[in-house]
DNA sequence: TATTCAATTGGAAACGTTTCCATTATTGCA
DNA sequence: TGCAATAATGGAAACGTTTCCAATTGAATA
């Protein structure tokens, strides 16, 4: 005897299955009339089809409700107007400006992101990349990337399409987009110098990261321009997180010879700074001036308004999303490198240093 | 005369095809001497396989570097590993926190997610919907989502597992985690009736989202409690964006008796109210005090550090995240709304009124 | 009018999985 | 040892597109 199959139960025991027979290019097709392929040119905007036709198809389409179904498309080899995103950390303010740019400029071109991040390190990070280039995504958007080399490997050979955002010095072939990192450190070096300050405090960034060193080459530029020398124990090393900024400045402020200026590599170590310079009991910017690097939103929100190196982050971010979209398009051409202007915003943390008529 | 096939050209004037002939699980099947079904049956940790051929697959599969293609996978029906993420605004300290926090809870299950941003308006909420729930993603996260109803309609009714992040008052019966609003403004109203002020400012929140009433409503409760009236001058509606913090306080502080203390009803409007009050030279805490709400990270970086009413943010995404996986895995559970407990954190921008003993 | 060529069109084969179904090996039990 | 379960396996059919190829149509040329 035979078993009847169970009528009620689509969903025995197994994870659902959620088959709402969704409409797809077969019943637009059907319903125009049209052949398959012929819907699909439509889709895909093809010079070959008869107006008629067309017109025909795009109201099937409509009155359908008709959405294209994207794993289909990707897996059959087309594009899937997906870029995936890889980033140490959202959350950070750095982090947040440059998605939206990201963000903003994808969805003028009606593309999709998916989002990486590579605390994550349970999986392998060459195996995100390969899962990615592998019609996940049509490009990739690598934020600050720390240990680039093994994707980078990989990407040049397949010729998959990605950029650099704020890369510096780890791979001068490749699409990049970043800023004039020893520009705007040379200018706000530039600046406390004329402002009179002789002895000044480098905390700098994680050295892993281009941008890094290149404010380190910056600030010394300025330095030696002026003939000023660059005392070694003035500089510190630090990582970019609040927290080095404030011991790095305590090691800086009990300096036989303390700096009357100290300028941090990001602005979030120069919150660290200034917490730091509290607690000393000192004055900003009367008794010690602050520089910072990025301008994130806060450091107009801080008391007093932090003096740093603006940033635009969210241009970087649109820029590098628009140059992704271009090589994706046309991935033959060189690949162009853009630098995005960094310019020293002048706020409240900086003045000249008390012990001198500047 | 036939015209013989190019060969160099591989990319005739089309966008690039990237064929690069890449392992799919028939190479595994074949290297490994086992039916395509038994190797997927492997990969997918189903019982029914002899260890010795489980080895033997899970052998070939490290040898040839092999990696799932999540859209044929998806397409076949199975599951995507993949989340959908709608957001307002990415780049907002809110946002990033709680987005951290999915993040982490994601990432311990293997899942990916996918961003999208309401603020792109260029295509219909519901699309997304649609296309999300077709296949794209096995779940979706709306956090604090605006004007859902469109969607949720939709989602309940196809079963498609979502779960609502801050969400009070729009959907009562969908799975959702908050925070405890009504308490946590109720707490601080408490605290600032205990020091003794009788004055009280309050700034709404966009009263579209349920967090922000609810607010308002602890706010209303404490003051009856003491038997204090709940003088309309004192509240003004805001927005949730420090400009309009600014204007709010600016009003407040004109009134004819001015509060002796603001609160405002997330911390980003807080900072506002601080500007206005340093317009105005008053002096935080000793003039004015101010409690903010959310303890974003910048709210022990601004001098003096904000008293804030803690939402544990990070907690919030890992509590939406988790709860969302088990809803995939088990559909049919009711589903539970989950409250995390506020907390006030007192900081340096409350003292007791200057014109009372208290 | 016959011929050539380009513009349209549709059929059908992928793309890489999962899973239904049928078949075969294996085990437990009498 | 024989029989019925049960476990393990493989073949093949989807899933919804895009695109190759061949066939058809229509226009333009001789």
């Amino acid at each position: 005897m035979k078993t009847l199959p169970e009528i009620a139960s689509r969903n025995n025991g197994k994870p659902p299955r959620r088959k709402d027979k969704s409409i797809t290019l077969v019943d637009v097709a059907r319903e125009a009339n049209v052949s398959l392929a012929t819907t699909s040119r439509v889709i895909n905007n093809e010079v070959h089809v008869r107006p008629e036709k067309r017109e025909r198809v795009l109201r099937a389409m409509a009155r359908l409700g008709y959405t294209v179904n994207l794993q289909a498309r990707s897996l059959r080899g087309g594009r899937s107007h997906m870029v995936g995103l890889v980033v140490r950390d959202v959350g950070t303010a750095y982090a947040g400006e440059v998605v939206r740019g990201i963000d903003l400029e994808l969805a003028e071109s009606q593309y999709d992101m998916m989002l990486y991040t590579t605390h994550r390190r349970k999986m392998q990070e060459s195996a995100y990349v390969t899962m990615l280039s592998r019609g996940m995504a049509d490009g990739l958007l690598l934020i600050l990337p720390r240990h680039p080399e093994a994707y980078l490997q990989v990407l040049r050979q397949r010729r998959f399409p990605y950029v650099l955002i704020d890369h510096q010095g780890i791979d001068n072939r490749g699409p990049a987009v970043g800023a004039t990192n020893w520009q705007g450190a040379f200018d706000a070096t530039n600046y406390l110098i004329d402002l009179g300050h002789r002895r000044i405090g480098f905390i700098t960034g994680d050295c892993e990261l281009g941008c890094a060193t290149d404010r380190l080459a910056g600030y010394h530029a300025a330095l030696s321009q002026f003939g000023l020398p660059a005392d070694p124990a003035l500089t510190r090393e630090g990582d970019f997180f609040q927290i080095r900024g404030y011991t790095a400045a305590n090691e800086l402020l009990a300096l036989p010879e303390p700096p009357t200026a100290i300028f941090a590599s990001n602005d979030v170590m120069a919150f660290g700074v200034m917490e730091a310079v509290r607690d000393h009991h000192l004055r900003i910017p009367e008794d010690i001036s602050i520089v910072g690097f990025d301008d994130v939103p806060q450091a107009t929100q801080v008391h007093p308004p932090l003096t740093t190196v603006h940033q635009p982050l969210e241009q970087m971010g649109r820029a590098a999303a628009r140059l992704l979209l271009e090589i994706i398009e046309e991935p033959d051409r060189p690949p162009p490198r853009i630098e995005l202007a960094t310019e020293l915003a002048i706020r409240a943390t900086t003045l000249k240093p008390k012990d001198r008529i500047s």
